[in-house]
DNA sequence: ACCTGAACACCGTTCAAGT
DNA sequence: ACCTGAACACCGTTCAAGT
């Protein structure tokens, strides 16, 4: 009979470093990014804090294998199917592992911040890279593939932090809380917003992302087109 | 005779909250997030640590507040030009904060995760008001513009991350060090990455963001016009 | 009423001591 | 050679003691 639900573990069995990256995400998903520490994960694997230090060099390489564990979730899907529909579909499938993770998700976007691309996780340059290979495959020439996937990637991300900033936990409570909270905005300063409450209230981020999308690539394939001289 | 540099403070003189912040602010871009810590900043201020909390009423309202601060060099101007360009204007110098300031640039993008807007610093939402207030003078329903703000705010935030994640340090070293990156890359692996080094080494952030928004902005225009239905 | 700083309950990480 | 855990140098924050 097992100790604990989920991950949970006792002394017994090898870990391994997925054992201890699931452990740390799932500690993060319940209790927030600032409780993951390496003596309560140590505690979380019913093991000596000092043994994770076998599977993460220290607590930023931990941090960084989360980010990385959350991406393998990301499933690219090599169809026939144009470009654009690939894309389309990869934007949706992160927004839904972000949603699956939101505690998680400053490790993805803000973790690597300055770390030089090649010295990354492997992990997290897998969507890079089979991105680059979609667009390629399609006939785009490499720099152009490039500038389309640092376009579609910003958005995407940006499209995500938007999303959870206005998200709020407690979907019960939502209009009440939201309400009060805009009602502390003094009217004077922040008549707009005070006036856009209720559509505030009811976001849908499916659709703004997949109207976003759309936007983009349409551009995107425009400026292609038309700017062959530079 | 001021005794240090810059912000630097010791016992004499009454302190601001504004003070407090510039110097935590100053402390971040120097040696980074995490050296932002109350006792750390007690030191440069001169002051018993415990006398932060008069300022900020525990760390985490003193990160939103230096986020605030952040936020306070961005200047909008109410122009007679169209929204449009007011709006890049805004974006370009969004971006500027940011890259004078990159340590800090996690507290903006996801320091209010899941706070309520209501409960934000004012100064955080005092960018959303002002362009909603753009959009709706330029004519657009309230609801419009909330869209249109929504589309734009995201894309910004997502390039200016994209670039960060981009940019190193060390301007000297760029190349060596990015080529080293990519050369640790399994080339079976990551064909593509490893090929566009060349055009990852000369990025150009502002013409990229700029490309974006001229694309974003033409995009929502089209689709305001063409679905009056819905 | 205000300010100070000792004390508490945590951290990440090093490294000597055990096996 | 591997594992353990004591020890070090930090944290944020509380709260009693001073003024």
């Amino acid at each position: 009979m097992e100790p604990a639900g989920a991950t949970g573990q006792d002394g017994a069995g090898r870990l391994t470093r997925q054992t201890v990256l699931a452990a740390a995400l799932e500690l993060v998903d319940e209790h927030g990014l600032e409780a993951l520490s390496m003596r309560r994960l140590g505690q979380v694997l019913g093991r000596d804090p000092m043994s994770i230090y076998r599977y993460a060099a220290n607590r930023n390489e931990l941090l960084a294998g989360v980010a990385e564990l959350m991406l393998d979730e990301l499933e690219v899907f090599p169809d026939d199917t144009n470009w654009q529909e690939q894309l389309r579909r990869i934007a949706h499938e992160l927004r839904r592992v972000c949603l699956r993770h939101p505690n998680a998700v400053p490790l993805l976007v803000t973790g690597p911040l300055s770390t030089p691309l090649g010295l990354r996780p492997a992990g997290t340059l897998r969507p890079l890279e089979q991105i680059l290979g979609i667009l390629i495959g399609a006939g785009f020439a490499p720099a152009d593939a490039l500038h389309i996937y640092r376009a579609f990637y910003g958005f995407l991300y940006g499209h995500v932090l938007n999303e959870l900033q206005e998200l709020i936990a407690d979907p019960e409570e939502n209009e009440a809380l939201l309400r009060l909270g805009l009602q502390r905005l003094p009217l004077r300063d922040f008549p707009h917003l005070r006036r856009l409450a209720p559509e505030l209230l009811d976001y849908d981020g499916e659709q703004e992302l997949d109207e976003g999308i759309t936007i983009l690539l349409a551009g995107l394939g425009e400026q292609l087109n038309a700017g062959r001289s530079s």
